[in-house]
DNA sequence: GCATCTGATCAGCCGGTGCTGACATCATCG
DNA sequence: CGATGATGTCAGCACCGGCTGATCAGATGC
């Protein structure tokens, strides 16, 4: 659960790239007809995308199929329900001001 | 699940925030102490992680109490889950390229 | 009332980050 | 091989967003 894992996927435009890779394995050039991003800009995001494991590429022939990794989000959302877990027990621990 | 939630989630200082809320009820010169920060920068922290519905506040007297708000932090968890599990199906699914 | 303390707000600065455009690379096809 | 098209890389610019410092509003205590 690092931090940048975090701040990748939090990003409008990377959002969307995994919106769209959630409902099947997809090329650059489906996310650009898709987003109207250019593939310079596109290919930025989903370099970053990578480098936290989030996505995975898989080059076939001049395309690159990309795909989400299930378990990178698996883990995020085991870390928000463990913070939502505790949260709930912390309602009743309230540390003294002064 | 507006993005903007996320966004919120996924800065460094709010995230160490919202840990050290998820063991206790704090207010802000707890955080003061535990995180070295200045109180007009966690009080700027603070309004957006309120803003987003990440937090509440309760005031107490000259003192501010911050506490998490477990429910928003479990829809964050569906979100990621709901995905996870949508690209798992996904996995079987590529859509042609030319 | 006056001093003090907590916390909020705002303007301004500044660094990180996303977008663009040009170029490089590699595969495919004629 | 030469052309085309898909993707990746990088430098440069612009803008968003976090940090700071000053100021202010309430609450507390002398």
């Amino acid at each position: 659960m690092t931090d940048e894992l975090l701040r990748a996927l939090a990003d409008p435009m990377r959002t969307r790239i995994v919106e769209l890779l959630a409902g099947e394995q997809l090329c650059v050039c489906h996310l650009v007809a898709e987003t109207g991003a250019t593939s310079s800009n596109l290919s930025n995001h989903l370099r970053l995308l990578r480098s936290v494991g989030a996505v995975e590429a898989e080059p076939a022939g001049r395309y690159t199929y990309y795909r989400l990794r299930p378990e990178v989000l698996d883990a995020v959302s085991a870390h928000y329900a463990a913070l939502a877990s505790r949260s709930r027990l912390a309602s009743a621990v309230k540390r003294p001001c002064a």
